[in-house]
Formats: C-alpha cells, structure tokens, sequence
DNA sequence: TTGTAAGCGTTATCAC
DNA sequence: GTGATAACGCTTACAA
C-alpha cells in the first residue's frame, strides 16, 4: 500500500490540509508544525501522487511532444530543446513519433487530449489543418515546429525557409552554376513548399529561366535522393548544382553522383538543409543550410509554456534565420 | 468547460456506470443503449480523462523512459524500440534525459514516481545500484539497458559486452596485430567494464601481453576518442591497433591518426562499438561492433509490460548478440 | 441489463 | 494557523 498524504497526517497529528500546506509550501504553517509534518514525510517516504493532484489542479504540467521519427537526425535536436525547456519548467514530456503520418498524428492528439497535457508540441506535423483547428478550438495549446497555423491557441515556431533556401541557390549561382536543380521534398509539409519557392525566387530574381524537368520530387530519406538524382542524371543536359530540400536528400544525391563517376562538387555541387550531424562526415562534407533546431525546440516549449501560463499567445509566431555553412560538397 | 462522463449520461438518459460500459467495451450493455450513448459521446465530442481513470485504476498506462541524452546517436533507436513496443501495449512514454548524471538520474526517478507511472525504462543508466534497489523494493517495476541489476523487480536487457569486444580484438590479432590499444569508457558505466574486460580476455588468449600504456580512459564522444589516440600516438611505441569502447571515440580516433598525418587502417586500424549512422559515413567506413539498439528498446518495453501484467519478472535477463560489421577502418 | 453509492489521493472552500 | 468537507472525473462493488 502506497502511503497517501492521509497517513501522514494522521502520524503527524494534523490535518491533511495542512500536510498539504507544506508540501506545496502556499498557506500559513507554524515552523514547529511544518518540521514536524516534513520529518513525518520523510520517515515514511511520502511522495505526492501528481494524478490526483493533476485531477484537482486541472494542470498535469506535462506536455506532448509529436515528432515525425526520432531515428531521423533532424529530431534529436529538437526533442532535446524541448526538454531542457520543458525541465526548467518543472514539465515533463510525452513523446510520441508520427512518422509523417496524417492518421497517427491525429491519433496521437486525441491520445494527448485524453491524457491532459497541457500544451502540444509538434515538429513534422502533417495533420489536417482543421484537425489542428479543432483541437486548438476545444481548448488545446499548440507549438508547431515549421509549420504556421493561424489560430489564437497556436503558436508557431519558423525557420525563414524560403529565404534560406534562396541564400543557397544565390550561392550556386555566384558560384557560375546556370543548369540548377531542385529536390522537393514532401508536399504536404510546409517547409516543403517555402523552400521550393525560395529555390524558384533566386532563380527569377537572376533571370535563370525555370525547368520543370530539374525539379524531382522524392521522399526525403537518402535513398530519395539518391533515385532523385539518378533520374536528373539521366537528363540530357543534366544539371550542375543540385539544392536539396534537407540534408538526407543531399547526401543520397551525392551518393548517385559518385556512383555514377562524377564527382562532388567539381561534376555536381550538392546543397542541402538542415546541418544534420552527418552532414559534416561525408566525402565531401556537406554544404549546408544549418536550422537551429536546438533552439526551435526549446523556444517552442518555452513559448508554449509561457503562453499556457497567460492564457493567451504572445507572440504568435517566432521566426529564426537558416544559414548556410561552407563545406565541401558546394 | 470539459464534457464529462456525467454530461454524456445525462444527454444519453443513462447512467454514468452505462456510459463507461460503453467506452470500456466491458460489462453488458443492450444494443440499442449502445448506440444511443455512443451517438451521444460523438456528438458532444467527449473524450475519457485518463487522469481521474488513473487514479482509480491506479494504472497511468504510462511508461518512463530515461536516456543518457537523445542527441547522443546511440539513443534515438532504442527511444525508438521503446516508444513502438508501447504503443502496440497502449502505454504512453514519458522522456527525460539524464547526462550520465546520477544526480539528474536520480531526480527523474523520483519525478516518475510521483507522476506514477507503471515501469521505467533505463538506458545509459548511472545512478547508484543502491537508489534503483530502493526503487524496485518500493513497487516500482524497471528495465535496464545494458546494466544488470539483480533484483525481482528489475529486468536486463544486456548486450554480450565481452564476447563481442573480445571478438572484435581477435579479429584484429588475426589480421596480425600485436600492439592493440583499448579506449576506455565512462568507468560508472557496467558496459565499459565488460567490454574492457572482452578486450584483455582476447589479449591473454592470444599469448599477447597487457600494456596498462595502451589503455586510455577518456568521456565517450568524438573529442574523447581524439584526445585519447593522440596520448597513445605520443608514446614511443604507438599501438598499431585501436578498439575502442564506441563509434563516438572510434571516430574521434580516426581523425586523431589522420591529423597526425597517418592513414586508418595502414597505420593504425581502429574498431567501434554500437554502429550507430554515422559509422557507415566515416573515411573510411568504421569497422565496429553492430549492437541491435531497435530491438534492445523495443524487448526492454515489452518485457517490461509483459513484467507488469503478469506481476514478476520472467525472464529476468534477455541477452542480444553484438555482430561485427567489417568496413573499411579495420 | 442498468443504476446507486463509495472512493481513488489530492487541493479548494470556508469555517473556526 | 488549522481543520472538516466537498469536489475533481472516473471505475468498482453491490443492488435492483
């Protein structure tokens, strides 16, 4: 049998609510009273059951953290700076992988929802803006890593994906590169398209005419870059510089490239996103887009809980810069 | 305002015990009560709190899971294994990262007590042998990657430490090495004793004698692993060999010998420990000991749910095979 | 097949 | 300063 704040009391000769009292150190207790009942809690080992007090308190101070995949090298980073965040706060975290998949991250939010975190984050999500929406409406708060969703129960936690992206292209261009393609990531995600559209932008702005034929879509592993890039090799006039929608992709193009004999950057330079720790380890190392995703991941909770303290958020969206590193691949 | 149960019943014109019937899917219910409640439930969108059916169940279906640090590439997979064994069981996971801090550690343990969950995942685990006792003794139900503690309460999910480091230095003596180094690890950790341990059983097998020179104990990572191979290359009679007691330092030992102007394996061959991503994107490839993280975290979660269903531990210790996977740095 | 009442371990209300 | 007592939202006897 668990000992319960009733058995301290009851040994300690007052009152629950005063054990209480100490515990949370709130209302008035005599010192006397207060050593008394602390060296009571002590000999008997007593802890406080935080369900019972999550049921009374209507706080869990936990929070749910949806990820797409913890094995992706992205996540890692992410789910740290939650929890740093999340620690500090005296929070605890739920985690969950969705896989990118619409149907278990709505599942995951419902599973949330039943368990009363209270405030969600979310890196990779791909639901539903309306099942976001709803949620949000009934009451939920909501951190998105990369994604922006209007609603005054979410808050949005961004990295400038198209005019990071855009950087990079620029980058190539200077670099003399003209025949430059594009790997696109998944359609649903939203950093998908920004980072395309940045991609197109600096094309446009340096009048390089735009070639469909030099955008391959894939999924965003290495080995959707790798057959990404196979098909742009077998281009008549296949590109010189390829911009990846994150670093997996840029590594399996790489790969394709130096399968099929060329080499990287001087046949084909490599750009990717992102700063995944591989990134730096591969023949060459990977130029890059670095994203904080420490820092998104902490500010994320950080915000979240702030925003839950409140009641309302403010700021709506928070913004951070990408910036390219210099390796070997471009 | 939240739905509750009682809303449901009202609005259904039942009772509250029918409607959690329905939502249990336990005790017998007409068909037709079924549906009318059920209807009920969609149209005002209740969902269960699982706070208040977690204080009367006293089961939070909640699993901690506490890791060294998930940036740490060793962990990801075995967060993974853990978080997928969980889901199938309906257990939600709990994160906490504890830096190899026993102090940390031990706060989190304390922490997961109170949020009462029903079992506790450990990996990378360096809390005194004596706090993880008291915890078991005191209810609590745990499982410990790669750490062994005998305790009726505690379940071992153990990788063989020894055999395959021992395996690993035999395979480089069979190549024709005679002055092999080790790079020890974290001394609190049980893993690096044993593998230390596989590392001279080999040596003394093969007639070749212990240098204490050639052992050098440094944190974990990749500047760790730098660090140590730089002492050994300062000594007069540098090591031809290096095993090391994971990746991180493997890598670190590679980049060591390469700045110094020597190349892996000619001048000196190096051997990892976990096979973790980035091993297989080294120059050159490391060659190193595959430990089955997934499958260490997913037996780990299971057995442990398995552990507290049926009440005991049974097995006590499950023990997974280390594989050499032979690449390019040995 | 369904309902009533008690109680899980806390905190909150309000009196003393 | 301190203590009864009623919630919190659910499940579990036990009745009906």
């Amino acid at each position: 049998m668990p000992v319960t704040i009733r058995d301290v009391a009851r040994q300690a000769g007052v009152s629950v609510k005063t054990v209480s009292r100490v515990i949370n150190g709130d209302g008035p207790v005599r010192e006397a009273t207060r050593q008394r009942v602390q060296a009571v809690i002590e000999a008997l080992h007593y802890r406080p059951n935080a369900v019972a007090r999550s049921l009374v308190t209507r706080r869990t101070m936990a929070l749910g953290l949806l990820i797409a995949d913890v094995i992706n090298p992205f996540f890692p980073e992410v789910v740290r700076g939650v929890e740093d965040a999340a620690k500090v706060a005296g929070y605890t975290v739920l985690l969950g992988n969705t896989d990118e998949d619409p149907v278990q991250e709505e599942r995951y939010l419902a599973l949330m929802q039943e368990r009363q975190v209270d405030g969600l984050v979310l890196s990779g999500s791909r639901a539903e803006e309306e099942v976001l929406r709803q949620a949000a409406d009934s009451g939920f708060w909501m951190a998105l890593i990369n994604r922006a969703v209007h609603h005054p129960r979410i808050l949005s936690i961004l990295v400038d994906n198209a005019d990071a992206t855009a950087q990079a292209t620029s980058y190539l261009i200077q670099k003399g590169h003209r025949r430059i393609a594009y790997l696109l990531g998944p359609s649903r995600a939203e950093a998908a398209r920004l980072r395309f559209e940045g991609y197109r932008r600096a094309l446009r702005e340096h009048g390089i005419p735009f070639r469909p034929a030099y955008v391959v879509q894939e999924i965003p592993r290495i080995e959707g870059g790798r057959k990404a890039m196979r098909t742009l090799l077998a281009l008549p006039s296949p590109p010189t510089a390829v911009v990846a929608y994150n670093d997996l992709m840029a590594i399996g193009a790489i790969e394709a490239v130096q399968e099929a004999g060329g080499r990287v950057p001087d046949d084909v330079a490599v750009i990717g996103f992102d700063d995944i720790l591989l990134a730096a380890y591969t023949i060459p190392p990977l130029t890059t887009v670095r994203v904080p995703k420490y820092e998104m991941g902490y500010k994320a909770a950080a915000a979240l809980i702030d925003t839950i303290k409140i009641g309302r958020t403010s700021p709506r969206v928070v913004r951070f810069k990408g910036k390219i590193v210099v390796r070997g691949s471009a």
